[in-house]
DNA sequence: GTGAAAGCGCTAACAC
DNA sequence: GTGTTAGCGCTTTCAC
C-alpha cells in the first residue's frame, strides 16, 4: 500500500525555487520575507496542495495547536452545549479539539489524560471525577480548565448556584410553598452537591423546609422510584438534580393521576432541549453551557500562552426559566 | 514561562540504562527484546510519568493515530448517537477521536478537512454537504467514511431508508390513511431525499397519495408553518422531516386544538431524545445512530491500515418505533 | 538482544 | 531577505 502522497515543505521549496525557510517564514512570519516571493510561495503551496504539517510543527514548538475537551457522557444534552462552546471558541482560536468520553468513570478519564497528555497543549475537564489531588498532577503537566468543578488552584468555570437555587426557592415561596424536597443525583457530582447545598441554604433564609431524598439516576428511569418517593411524603414542591430525571418525575406523575402544577410543583436543571417541549413544560434552571465550554477553552489557550501562578475562577450567571410545572401551593 | 517538564524516550533510556531505540522497543516490538530488559523499561518508564510522543510518532510513521468525525451540528441530538459511537469505536482502535463543527456550513467543512487533513489518519463525514467531486479529491489524501451519504467510490453507512419508509407507509396505511403529507427539511440534505424518495415509492405501490410540502426548517421553530400548511390541506397524516419538526408540528397543532393521533396522525425521523417524552409521544424511524458512527469509525482505520480500492457499502437497519402520535384516520 | 545513527517535516538560530 | 544548519522525540535500518 503506498502511503498517500502530500506535499511538504521541501517540495514547495523546490517548487518555488526557494529554501524551505523561506517557505516556513512565508507561513508564520509574513513580515519578515519579501512580499513577492511571499506571494508566489503561497501560490505554489495552493498549487501544491500544501498544508503543514501539524505533527512536525509539534515536535519543534512542543505546542500541537490541540486542546481535549473530556466529558462524562457525550449523549448527555447538557454536555451538547459545553462541547459546542468549546468547539467555537477553539475554531476561533486556531485550535483543533479533541473530544473525549469518560463513560462516567474516574478510571477512563485518568487514562485519557494521560494518553491524550502529550498530544495536546491542554485539557478542559467538564464534569470531572478525578480528586483534586489528582488534577492538581495533572496539571502540572498540561494546562487545564475546570467545567462545573472547583478545585483550588485550577482555572474553573461554574455556574452560580447560589443565586441560581435562591431563584428556585423564591419562586417557590411567592407560589405559596412552604416546604420543597430534592430530589438527588449521584453522590460524587460536584455540582449535585452545590445544589442541593445552595437550596438548602436559600430555604433556611426563607423560612421552608427542604428535605433531601435519593440518590436517584439523573436520567428518565430515575422518575419513577423519585416520584412514588414524592408522592409518599405529599411533598407539593420538587426540584430534581437534572432536567430529565424531573422529566421522569413528571411522567410518572402523570400515570398516577397527579396534576402538575396542581397538586405538585416540580422544578429541574439544565434546560435541557426538550424541557421546552415536555408536558407541562418544565421550569427549570438554565445555565449557559455554551459560554462556559467557550470561556474554559479560553482558560486553556490563555494559559499555554502564559503560565499564570492563580489561574481564574469565572461565576456564569443562571437563569430560571420560569414554564407551566410549576404553580400555586395546593392547600 | 518555562515549558512543562515531561519525560522523553531518552530520559527513560538513560534512567534505565538503555539506549533510546530500546526503550522504543520495550513499547512497540515487545517481542524484540529481552523480557527482563523490558520489565525494568516499562517500570522506569512508568515511574517517570512517561508517554509517548504523538506528534513525534506520527512524523516518523506518517500515521497521527487520530480520526476527525465531521458533524453539521454538535448540539442535535441526531449526531451526539454518531459521535458516541464513533467515540467508542475509536477508544477501541486505540485512536483518538477529533470533533469538527461544519456548522451546516460546505465551506466550513472543505476548510476543516483541508487543515485537518494533514494532522489526521482519516475523516469521518457525517451529513456531508460536500460535492461528490470534492469528496473524492479528499479521498485522495486521507481515507474517508460518509454517514448518511452516499458517493460512489467511498465508504458508506447508510440507513434503511427505503425499508423504513416502507414500514411507515405499511403503519399508516393499517390505519386507514389513504394519503400521507412530507414535510420536507433543508433541500441539499441527503438523508432528506433518500426519506422522501422511499416514502413516495412506498405509498404509490400501497396505493397511497403522497405529497411533499417544504422546505421547513428541521427543528422545533419550523413547526408553526408546516403544521398550518397541514391543516389548510386537510391532511390526515404527516411524515416529517425529522423529530424536531415534528415535535414542532405538534406543539402548533395542540395550540390550534387540533387532536393528535385524533384528527391528525404525525410521525417523524430519528428518534431523539425527547420523541419519547413529548406530547403525545412520537411514532418515529429510529436509526441506529451509534452504530453507524462506530461502523463508519471502523472503516476509515481498516482503510488506514489496508488501502482498499472497494470501500464497502453499510446499510443499517431502521426500525418504525411506534407511539401514542399515531392512529386511525379520521373520517 | 542491543546500540549507534539517520531521518521524518518543520522551525529557529545563525550566517551571509 | 534569504539560505544553511541543527535539532524537536521517536522509529528504524544496520551493525555488532
Amino acid at each position: 500500500m503506498p502511503p498517500r502522497k502530500r506535499a511538504t515543505i521541501t517540495d514547495v521549496a523546490a517548487a518555488a525555487g526557494v529554501a524551505a525557510s523561506t517557505v516556513s517564514r512565508a507561513f508564520t512570519n509574513p513580515g519578515r520575507v519579501n512580499h513577492q516571493t511571499r506571494e508566489h510561495v503561497l501560490a505554489v503551496a495552493e498549487q501544491l496542495g500544501y498544508a503543514p504539517n501539524p505533527a512536525a510543527r509539534a515536535l519543534e514548538s512542543g505546542r500541537t495547536g490541540t486542546v481535549a475537551l473530556l466529558v462524562p457522557d457525550i449523549t448527555n444534552p447538557y454536555f451538547a452545549g459545553v462541547i459546542k462552546g468549546a468547539e467555537r471558541a477553539a475554531a476561533r482560536a486556531g485550535l483543533t479539539l479533541v473530544l473525549g468520553d469518560t463513560s462516567e468513570n474516574p478510571g477512563a478519564e485518568a487514562e485519557l489524560v494521560r494518553r491524550l497528555g502529550p498530544a495536546v497543549d491542554g485539557f478542559v475537564l467538564s464534569a470531572s471525577r478525578l480528586p483534586d489531588e489528582e488534577l492538581r498532577r495533572a496539571a502540572e503537566l498540561n494546562p487545564i480548565a475546570l467545567v462545573n468543578r472547583a478545585t483550588p488552584g485550577l482555572a474553573c468555570v461554574v455556574a452560580d448556584y447560589d443565586a441560581g437555587t435562591r431563584q428556585i426557592v423564591d419562586h417557590l415561596a411567592s407560589l405559596g410553598h412552604e416546604a420543597l424536597v430534592f430530589l438527588g443525583g449521584p453522590p460524587e457530582s460536584w455540582s449535585g452537591a452545590r445544589r442541593w447545598a445552595g437550596l438548602r441554604a436559600a430555604a433556611e433564609a426563607r423560612g421552608m423546609t427542604a428535605t433531601r431524598f435519593g440518590p436517584y439516576a439523573p436520567v428518565l428511569a430515575g422518575g419513577p422510584a423519585a416520584a412514588d418517593a414524592v408522592l409518599a411524603a405529599g411533598a407539593t414542591a420538587v426540584v430534581a438534580h437534572n432536567d430529565m430525571l424531573a422529566i421522569g418525575v413528571m411522567l410518572r406523575l402523570a400515570e398516577r393521576g397527579v396534576a402538575v402544577p396542581g397538586e405538585v410543583s416540580v422544578v429541574g436543571f439544565d434546560n435541557i432541549v426538550g424541557s421546552d417541549f415536555c408536558s407541562p413544560a418544565l421550569t427549570t434552571l438554565a445555565e449557559r453551557t455554551e459560554d462556559a465550554g467557550a470561556r474554559a477553552l479560553e482558560a486553556v489557550a490563555a494559559q499555554v500562552l502564559t503560565r499564570s501562578d492563580d489561574p481564574p475562577t469565572r461565576v456564569l450567571p443562571t437563569q430560571l426559566v420560569v414554564r407551566r410545572s410549576t404553580g400555586p401551593a395546593d392547600r
